[in-house]
DNA sequence: CTGAAAGCGCTTACAG
DNA sequence: CTGAAAGCGCTTACAG
């Protein structure tokens, strides 16, 4: 039988206020005592059944969850999935907080940030934007003990805890693969759309297909990168602008979201095909590649993305360990013929 | 406040035994008690606690887990994943068996379902392959209230609760369009390596292949299938054969496993590049797509079929609901740019 | 057919 | 600095 508390108890001779004194570290233990309860856990093999402490504890999470605004599908997307999350709460001994904060704005999430390390939660996941002020706020979360999760867009060199999201260079550098082989030789410009150049996702993105273009597919020529705020209405102006000045494009690779400009852009324009990668599978997506109107879409799962964002948070507050493994978040690459059936997304 | 059983036995004037017996639909309950607890359920939105339940039970899941003894990296893998979830029991509440049968074999693997009945685990998870025997093993395991998982390969129309697998058609077609853009025109035969037709995962897997290439790829000619049981040196040999007897091949599907021997031939044969197509993310593939020699993997995760095994039939003991998105098994595309570090593969 | 009491493995006031 | 007792939400003999 895998021993317990009172088990220790025992052996060590004490009751078993003390043993969970020692357990956890709370002060108000003689040196010596702590030591003979110590030996015990170890000669015993002792190790703690976590869901016995909740139960005693009546332990819940608090744990908040700040999300860019953007109307786009895969934000949409993960809204829905943290909303999901929260109602499972019940089972996951969760209590689950949304903040809603306008995208790429960067006091706009200082201010959400402050709010959190006032409430004292004890988890944060968000979508970081890469600028110095937030890294000063995630400094302060984590002095507080707050744990810290970046979502989707990671935070350079900051006291965050995890980040749950792709590796963003390798889908660069797949995007440019990609592209390079489907269009086999063909040469001309490539027209890049991002959101913004202030996330280090969209950054991170174009710095990996730049490279592979670079140094693989020399006969393809990158325009200079376009903004479309990942909003569809700016999206479709910019490309369509991108278009009427440069008849030589035959490649688009969309980095960011507002896919359904892209879609539209794609259409209006007359000429021979382009070969097209986007990122995010969504209902426009989905259509556009069973159309052959874009050849493959790389993806991130917004529901692995909350799930293991929420399992890393709670470890973190218990102090346990994660499967790192499980918390890989995978880079999907959809075809046409590897489309899953609409609504089973998920890890 | 969550409401718990005294809540209930409180509103319903009862005993926490007999909403206990209620909750758990046990008999020799009066028809009107049932009714009064039931009312309190409802009008409460009870919901259990299923931690604490499983605590009071001291319930550990036993589990067998059954598994081919192939000699190749995969199902090795397979297998180390399975032991590693082993390790996690104790946190997991479950205790897990494992047996070995030799692969691709009938009757051992009736056997083992055998004992397995006469053993009645909680529940079970096995590779199938695909033969009436099986499925009449299945039935039976079914009716004794086992829960059954297929792994990596599932069993047609039988009774399986459930399948931790891919989509092998969606992953032969995968790989059909992938070779049919690589190959780009250029034409000639394709040469298919299987591990063997008894099993339904390459079974379909080359039905999609053929459908993709018949409808998209006409140039393209298929050879008639090799079997090279998931074995390298067998693998090696019939695939140098084909390359002796068809000096016009251009690429090659490897849908099976062994691909050290895959890797062998190809190095072997001389002419022109083919392109290569293969299954699983192990040491050989990922050397050989750093070095050219393969063009894409596609794979599938172990680690995740084992774990998305254990909540599945778990979910099942417990007649709890899984996450369905969660349990969705993907199927992962790599190409030199996106190779995972070493090590980090998993959910 | 129903209930009172003890217990699963842990934690928490409270008392000393 | 340490311990006895009660309790978290559920289940299980046992008695009636």
């Amino acid at each position: 039988m895998k021993p317990t508390v009172h088990d220790i108890a025992a052996r060590a001779g004490v009751s078993l206020a003390t043993v969970d004194r020692v357990l956890n570290r709370r002060v108000g233990v003689r040196a010596a005592t702590r030591d003979r309860v110590e030996a015990a856990i170890g000669a015993l093999g002792y190790s703690r059944d976590v869901a016995a402490a909740n139960l005693a504890k009546g332990r819940i999470y608090p744990l908040t969850f700040i999300l860019p605004t953007n109307d786009n599908s895969f934000m949409r997307d993960l809204k829905t999935q943290v909303e999901q999350a929260a109602v499972r709460s019940a089972t996951e001994r969760t209590r689950i907080g949304i903040v809603e904060v306008p995208a790429f704005d960067v006091p706009a999430l200082c201010d959400a940030l402050d709010a959190v390390l006032a409430d004292r939660p004890f988890g944060v996941a968000f979508v970081a934007i890469d600028a110095p002020e937030i890294s000063e706020r995630a400094d302060r979360l984590a002095e507080a003990g707050i744990a810290m999760v970046t979502l989707v867009s990671d935070l350079s060199g900051s006291a965050r805890d995890h980040y749950a999201g792709i590796d963003n260079i390798a889908a660069g550098r797949t995007a440019a693969s990609l592209l390079g082989r489907f269009l086999n030789g063909r040469s001309g410009s490539i027209a890049v759309l991002s959101g913004s150049m202030l996330v280090r996702d969209h950054r991170e993105r174009l710095e990996g297909f730049e490279a592979v273009l670079a140094g693989e597919f020399r006969h393809l020529r990158v325009l200079p990168v376009l903004e479309g705020r990942d909003d569809p209405i700016v999206a479709e102006t910019v490309l369509a602008g991108a278009f009427a000045a440069n008849r030589d494009i035959v490649g688009v690779y969309s980095l960011g979201a507002g896919n359904r400009g892209l879609v539209r852009a794609l259409k209006a324009r007359a000429g021979a095909k382009v070969a097209v990668i986007a990122h995010e599978l969504t209902d426009t997506t989905r259509a556009a590649l069973g159309e052959g109107v874009i050849d493959a879409v790389l993806n991130q799962d917004a529901g692995h993305e909350v799930r293991s964002a929420i399992r890393v948070l709670k470890a973190k507050a218990d102090g346990l360990a994660v499967i790192a493994a499980q918390e890989r978040i995978r880079l999907d690459i959809f075809l046409r013929d590897n489309l899953p059936e609409a609504g089973t997304m998920g890890e």
